[in-house]
DNA sequence: GGAACTCGCCAC
DNA sequence: AAACGTGGCGAGTTCC
């Protein structure tokens, strides 16, 4: 895959995007590395606990013998040995390779209490190997410095590095509070973080044009996601906890998906895995999670409802896939089928942006990488307009990194409100203005942290009163 | 002793 | 007809 900037435009925005992002490199974020020193140890005492509860298991014990040299539950194939060979469990996912999966859906699937002791000591390392170290090792007088890349990604997104600042635990309630316990701003100031509402569905609506789609992004009452809750489990959406779940689920488990090009199958069995009660998935009686007053299940709900099986499931998901193109999102189909045409007769296909896409490509790709990066490219162009209106106007507020379509500030407290509006005007008003092709109004969520406050301690901020 | 690989897992 | 897009990184493993 050749870089290829195709146009002037696509140039200059590399160019004056790198300077943007060395700037932000060079500021860095603040590590407190006492904390990390001493989480690391507490992590540390942790994982022996559970380590020396699983060393006296019988299963640990088993698994012994059955290994010459000592047991490592770091080793990804010496637990599928023992499981899948010496145990002659039957794998229920394989891996890439072709081996029994020993992830964390297939050994939660397997419902034996010491893997689940297994998955935790693994979070506890991952949180503590994975990201505390890293934070130590690259700290450099209490700053870490991520690069920010702009020339390694196929589809001209960035990535990140020395730490990775792109992939900080956010999910994950615990992982979150420990890791994003450990970065702060600078002394007296705090950490600002905005980001655009779903930007990639924005961008690709400026490609494809869907107007059924265009009128989701364009008008507040309407939800995709929730229109699609209804539809794949038969509920009307009524904003309880449990619906917002499925809501959730119907999101990342059929929307998002079927975006990035997946298919009905995939959708069904994830979402009766991860979404379900285990091991029987969705499907079992009175499994799962309660859906009205009356405390009926949504096993109960889809049985009563006829679909009673994974098999079932699927065959359900298979029509809500063809209405999902041929009837909701019909010029969005007809986009995707075009743009693989086109890659197929020119060997590249070009972003919006004025950059070009060349290489073998798959299908899903065609589609895909112009969206990507031209979503990409829109945070880009706004993030080297702030730097440079925060340069140019003297202000104390600095730039410190980005998240693919978000960006992180360290802000002047005194500062804020103007920084906000700011902000609000070039991600939102701008940009549109200054790139024509952006056919659908572009919205920002923004998150701050208390002065002197952590990563883990942001909260739902207003940008504009 | 390091390169290249697999696997798992974090983010968007 | 086919069937999930982009990264970085750690640990284990194999090969040279």
């Amino acid at each position: 895959m050749k870089l290829n900037p195709n146009t002037s435009q696509a140039y200059q925005l590399l160019h004056n995007g790198s300077l943007a992002m060395g700037r932000a490199e060079r500021q860095g974020i603040r590590v407190d590395v006492e904390y990390v020193k001493k989480e690391k140890a507490r992590l540390s005492k942790n994982i022996n606990t559970n380590m020396t509860k699983l060393k006296g298991s019988k299963f640990y014990k088993r698994w012994e013998e059955s290994v010459l040299k000592e047991v490592n539950i770091n080793s990804a194939p010496q637990l599928s040995k023992f499981l899948y060979k010496v145990q002659g469990l039957e794998p229920p996912k394989l891996t890439e390779g072709g081996q029994g999966s020993v992830d964390e859906e297939t050994l939660l699937q397997l419902n034996i209490p010491e893997l689940n002791q297994i998955l935790q000591i693994r979070k506890l390392k991952k949180i503590r190997d994975t990201y505390l170290d890293q934070f130590q090792r690259e700290q450099v007088d209490g700053y870490i410095h991520p690069f920010f890349n702009l020339h390694l990604v196929r589809t001209y997104r960035s990535s990140s590095n020395s730490p990775n600042f792109q992939n900080i635990p956010k999910r994950d309630e615990e992982a979150m509070q420990i890791v994003r316990s450990a970065l702060y701003p600078r002394p007296g100031h705090q950490l600002l973080e905005v980001d655009y509402k779903g930007l990639e569905v924005a961008i690709s609506c400026c490609y494809h044009k869907d107007e059924n789609m265009i009128k989701y992004v364009k008008d507040k009452k309407t939800d995709m996601h929730r229109d699609m809750m209804e539809q794949i489990f038969k509920i009307k959406y009524n904003g309880s906890d449990e619906h917002k779940h499925l809501r959730a689920a119907a999101k990342n488990g059929f929307v998002f998906p079927q975006f990035y090009g997946d298919y009905f199958v995939n959708n069904a069995r994830d979402m009766a895995c991860k979404w379900g009660e285990l091991p029987n998935g969705i499907f079992k009686d009175g499994a799962g999670i309660s859906i009205d007053d009356q405390g009926t299940t949504l096993g109960t709900h889809l049985r009563d409802n006829g679909i009673k099986s994974i098999r079932s499931f699927e065959t359900y998901l298979e029509k809500i896939q063809y209405d999902f193109w041929d009837n909701r999102f019909p010029q969005y189909a007809q986009w995707k089928q075009k743009w693989w045409d086109v890659y197929r007769r020119r060997g590249f296909v070009d972003l919006l942006t004025g950059f070009r896409c060349h290489g073998v490509m798959a299908r899903n790709d065609a589609t895909n990488y112009p969206i990507q990066g031209a979503a990409f490219h829109c945070l880009l162009w706004a993030f080297i307009e702030l730097d440079r209106s925060l340069m140019v106007d003297g202000w104390k507020s600095r730039l410190i990194g980005q998240i693919h379509d978000a960006i992180i500030l360290d802000v002047y407290p005194g500062e804020l409100e103007a920084v906000s509006e700011l902000i609000h005007h070039v991600t939102t008003k701008e940009l549109p203005k200054a790139w024509p092709w952006i056919i659908v109004p572009l919205e920002v969520d923004a998150e701050l942290c208390p002065v002197d406050g952590s990563w883990a301690e942001k909260e739902s901020y207003k940008l504009i009163a």
